[in-house]
DNA sequence: TCGGTTGTTATTGT
DNA sequence: GACAATAACAACCG
């Protein structure tokens, strides 16, 4: 479940792997990911990447001549280098001279490629309309960005028009860490917890990155018994002690989303 | 067989 | 209009 931290350390990779070249070899394994124009697909990755950047949870891979491609990855979907073009899972594959192939695998094939004429991918709605990145905020920042609004904090940090890369895990996570209550409401969280959530979520990431850098990344529940442990204070963890107090590690749902937290550490 | 899992959007309802 | 819940998308695991 790529959130802001695995989309960057994959943009780290890409980078590392594809910046200044271009594929010399392209498999559509999947019409799907083609978005119904493989030929224009493969046109894009056989021409020389510029840059790859990341805006929220999407990486955007910037072509010379001005084009470029969007990778979102949504809930399984990464790019992994691989001596074979078809590790599990393969959607798509490119082999880059001097590099391995580079596979987009997806095992729920829900995650999209999509490819951009110039200056078309900054004007794509998703992209124009995406908050800040949750970097250099202050509470102040957050507290305009979240308005007069009656909703959830949750539900506001998960809505990317409103801030940039957050995800599931990062709110249980953060929410654990600041000492705000899963359910809060947006105008009735006082001013010093607002500015304790907009220090701690660059440092969040930050902390997440440095241990989720590594050739492929694993999402949770990927790879178990592969020595793959659960780096997360609370998620995922509910009945288990909070690692701070001791109490019993909660778990409530709200539209469907697991939210976890320790009631005595985050009291309503 | 059912419930749960990640992100996002369309739909329906209060 | 604001807000919230649900299903759908696809596939897998326990």
């Amino acid at each position: 479940m790529p959130e802001l931290a695995e989309v960057e350390v994959a943009r780290r990779n890409v980078a590392r792997w594809w910046e200044g070249r271009e594929a010399a070899e392209v498999i559509v394994h999947d019409a799907k990911v083609a978005g119904g124009d493989a030929a224009a697909l493969e046109r894009a990755l056989r021409t020389r990447v510029a840059s790859v950047d990341r805006r929220g949870k999407h990486l955007i891979v910037r072509l010379e001549r001005g084009g470029a491609l969007m990778f979102h990855f949504r809930m399984t979907g990464k790019i992994v280098s691989s001596p074979t073009p078809e590790p599990r899972f393969a959607r798509l594959a490119w082999r880059v001279p001097g590099a391995d192939w580079l596979v987009f695998k997806d095992q729920r094939r829900l995650g999209e490629v999509l490819v951009f004429g110039p200056g078309e991918v900054d004007a794509h709605e998703p992209i124009a309309q995406m908050g800040p990145e949750p970097y250099g905020l202050t509470g102040e920042d957050l507290s305009g960005l979240f308005g007069e609004s009656r909703r959830r904090v949750k539900d506001l940090l998960l809505d990317q028009r409103v801030i940039a890369g957050v995800g599931n895990i990062a709110v249980s996570e953060l929410f654990w860490r600041v000492g705000i209550t899963p359910e809060a409401r947006a105008h009735t969280v006082d001013a010093a917890l607002l500015a304790a959530l907009a220090a701690e979520m660059p440092a969040y990431f930050d902390w997440l990155v440095a241990g989720q850098m590594a050739d492929e990344i694993m999402y949770m529940g990927e790879a178990e018994g592969a020595g793959a442990e659960n780096p997360f204070d609370v998620y995922a963890r509910e009945g288990e002690p909070c690692p701070r107090c001791g109490a019993e590690i909660e778990r409530v749902v709200f539209g469907g989303r697991s939210t976890y937290h320790c009631p005595a550490c985050q009291p309503k």
